[in-house]
DNA sequence: GATGATTTGTACGTATGTATA
DNA sequence: ATATACATACGTACAAATCAT
């Protein structure tokens, strides 16, 4: 679960968290080679706890890791990128699923509040606070199936998706969207209504799995999962 | 998807794979104290590929490091555990599913002609080349999703659930329930009935869906994952 | 295609934190 | 509670492979 989380007790950590920080910001873009020295250099400390930092953030898969090659950021081809934005779709649609089933009375209260807190920020078109509470929205989904594994997985998705996520919230009309489909999802947690959950949330992340069928092998230029919409 | 694949072209790759392999197989039991420096004796090499390798290890879930401790096999609890044979059950619903929707005539051909292959173990009572045999089948599964992501945390979250399964194929009757699961499943993929599929499937691994339901919170002594029947 | 410069891969020593007496 | 033992965390040095010329 801890992906992104703790305060740093070891020079890799704060490595890792830090170089998965500035990609999944997009300061360090796609493709953008790691230079373990450059690394070292920046942070301060030897090449040994930066090469041990590459090597989990490749295992999660942030970055590319080959033998006596630079590390690069990892640039996944448009079928592969695709591939994950599908099974993103069906984890968070799973873990609806299982929070609808297995929250706790104070998850419930918590998710709609916040959910409630959020409404308020569609209104003022806090676009900043909006992006924000909506991380923490579905990370309450997340815990609330009460399934560390699923939960971490998850997490770990929709992370190394982050950096090929354009779509913000910069327009008011797609805040508003967002909200609503998040009504449909809370209310069928909240009436513990599991098929419901799913389905809204499946709604929500916007599954395109035609597009999936498309790259399976068939056909060329079918829309692709990037050009669809992307949640949030 | 190699997560135990391609020759080692390097240190850290033999390492891990070996210590994987061992975890894997029972050689190391959970909780077993793994010791940097007689792992390096034991592979004649020097500390430092071997904590890449543990950190490898870590990120995958086989093994758990906590700063200035030893590291040790990984041992979750059974609430943990319970929670990672449901997300399997899932995943492998969802890639038979995939399957079903996705396989080429090629890798139809093939699932079929393996399957054909294991009713011959079954009827000659070959345990050991149908357990062999059966991973090949999971794995063709995970292949024909034409979906890299799925079937990398499918097969993932396959090996990290390999040190706790103790149901194998020691008697007759299970060999033969598994292999006429197994054609159900074959059958709905091979017709592209992705429902089907996914049911046939999530009937083979034996979901056990109440067993975490209890395991949220609510109950105690209900039978747990550990004890239902664990797929193969 | 060969050679030198650069970068990664590995070895090993020291510092630091943890556990135990 | 303090000290001692011990394992890991990190830094530095060297070897091997890659890339650029």
């Amino acid at each position: 679960m801890d992906a992104l989380a703790s305060p740093p007790q070891t020079s890799v950590e704060s490595v890792r968290l830090e170089v998965a920080r500035r990609i999944v910001s997009g300061d360090l873009l796609p493709g953008t080679p790691l230079d373990e020295r450059q690394l070292a250099a920046d942070f301060g400390v030897s090449r040994t706890p930066v090469r041990e930092a590459l090597r989990v953030l490749a295992s999660s898969g942030l970055v590319e890791l080959r033998a006596h090659r630079k590390a690069i950021v990892t640039q996944p081809d448009q079928s592969v990128l695709s591939g994950i934005f599908i099974v993103m779709g069906h984890l968070e649609s799973l873990c609806a699923g299982f929070s609808a089933a297995a929250m706790t009375p104070v998850q419930r209260r918590a998710l709609e509040a916040l959910h409630d807190d959020m409404a308020e920020m569609v209104r003022e078109g806090e676009t900043a606070a909006y992006t924000h509470a909506n991380e923490a929205f579905h990370n309450a989904i997340y815990e609330g199936t009460q399934n560390a594994y699923l939960a971490e997985i998850t997490l770990n998705t929709r992370i190394r998706l982050q950096p090929f996520r354009r779509a913000q919230f910069h327009q008011l009309g797609r805040l508003q969207a967002s909200h609503a489909e998040h009504t449909l999802v809370v209310e069928a947690i909240l009436r513990a209504d599991r098929p419901a959950a799913e389905a809204a949330m499946r709604d929500h992340i916007g599954l395109v799995e035609e597009a999936w069928h498309v790259f399976a092998g068939d056909a060329q230029d079918a829309p692709s999962a990037m050009n669809a919409r992307q949640e949030p």
